[in-house]
DNA sequence: CCGCGACCTGTCAACCTGGACATGTCCACG
DNA sequence: CGTGGACATGTCCAGGTTGACAGGTCGCGG
C-alpha cells in the first residue's frame, strides 16, 4: 500500500488537493517511482482522512479540497521511510527489457541498446540543465530544494543506464565484429 | 502485461518449467525488473499454451511440463523488446523512498542516507566478485553468457545509487554541518 | 456575455495481483 | 524402509489498479 506513503510523502512539502497530487504523479515521481491516476488518489485521500492521518485544510472554489498532513500522518510516513522491508516491490517495464536483451538476436540487441544509450543522452541533456538552473539559483545556506534530491537520482540513473549501454555494445561488438 | 512478455523472455534461454520460472523470479529479474509468483505463472502458461506463444516441450517426472517458445512467441518477444511504448509502468518502493527523503527531518534523512550507502557497498561487495568470476571463466571469442549484461546493470545500478546517497549527504551537510 | 479550456471531484466495472490454501511426488540419507 | 525436504502444479479470494463514465465550476479571451 504504497499509494499511501506516496501521498503522505508529497503532502509533507505542504497542503495540495487532489488534483494537484495528480498532476504531481504526471511529473518525476510518477514516471520513476510510482504511477497513480485521480481515481485511486480521491478515494485514498478520503480513507486517510478517515484514518487520521490528513485533513481537510481549507476549501476552495470549484470544491476544491486541500488535504494537510496531520501530526499522526507525520509520524505515519517516518514510520515507513525509516523501516525497510527484506524485499520491496519492484515492477519496471524498462528494467525488464534491459533483463531480457539477451533473448534477442545480436542485431536487434545492437539496435535496441542504441536506442537506449541515445535515448539516456537526450534526457541527459534535458536534465542537466535543469539541475544546473536550481544550483544557480539556491543559496548553499538554505536547505537543499526539495525534488533536487530526486532530480540529481533520475540524472545518475540515466548516467549509468548510458554507461551500461556503451558498454554492453561494446561486449557484443567483441564477440560478432561488424 | 509484462509477465508474459518476462516468461517469453525468460523461456528464450531454453525451454523451462512453471517451477524454473517461478524460481527464476527469485533471483536478479525478481529483484530488480519484475516480480511474480508461481501462482500467476501457471495460470499465464496455460494461457499462452492456449495462444500458441509456447507448447509444452516434454513432461517429466512429478507432474513436471517444460515450456519451449514457439516461433510465434519468439516473434511477439521481439516485437515487444523493439515497440518502446513513450510511458512505461514503473512501480518501485525503493526509488519511492529516495523521492521522499527529504519529506524526512535532517537528522533521519541523514541517518536513511547513510543506510542507503552501507547497504549499497554491501551489495557491491556481493556482485562484484560473482561478476569476476564470470568474466575470467568466459571465453571472449564465445557469446556473452546471459545475465552477464542484467549483472552489469545491477552492479552500475547500485554504484549510482551509493553515489547519490553520498553525494545527498555531503549535499545536506553543508546545510546542518555536524 | 458566451464559450472553451483548465480546474476539480467523484464512481464503477473489469481486470490484475499476492498470499493462503490445497495436493501430491520423487529421492537421498539415515 | 521411512521420512523430510525439495520438486511440482494448481485454485481461490480479498484487495489493489486502470480506464471509462459522469458531472459540475471558474476565468479569460474574443
Amino acid at each position: 500500500m504504497s499509494l499511501r506513503h506516496a501521498l503522505l510523502g508529497l503532502l509533507a512539502q505542504g497542503p495540495a488537493s487532489g488534483y494537484d497530487l495528480t498532476r504531481a504523479f504526471d511529473g518525476g515521481i510518477g514516471q520513476y517511482a510510482w504511477q497513480a491516476g485521480h481515481s485511486r488518489i480521491y478515494p485514498e485521500l478520503g480513507k486517510m482522512a478517515e484514518a487520521g492521518l490528513v485533513v481537510v485544510d481549507e476549501t476552495g472554489p470549484r470544491g476544491r479540497k486541500s488535504y494537510a498532513l496531520t501530526d499522526e500522518g507525520r509520524t505515519e510516513l517516518r514510520r515507513w521511510m525509516l523501516h525497510w522491508p527484506e524485499r520491496t516491490a519492484v515492477r519496471d517495464e524498462t528494467v525488464l527489457r534491459m533483463f531480457l536483451v539477451q533473448s534477442l538476436e545480436p542485431d536487434d540487441a545492437r539496435r535496441l541498446l542504441e536506442g537506449i544509450a541515445e535515448h539516456c543522452a537526450a534526457e541527459l541533456a534535458k536534465l542537466r540543465p535543469v539541475m544546473d538552473e536550481v544550483d544557480a539559483e539556491h543559496d548553499p545556506r538554505e536547505p537543499v530544494p526539495f525534488g533536487r534530491l530526486a532530480g540529481e537520482y533520475g540524472l545518475r540513473q540515466y548516467e549509468a543506464v548510458h554507461g551500461w549501454a556503451l558498454w554492453s555494445l561494446e561486449r557484443m561488438g567483441a564477440t560478432v565484429p561488424g
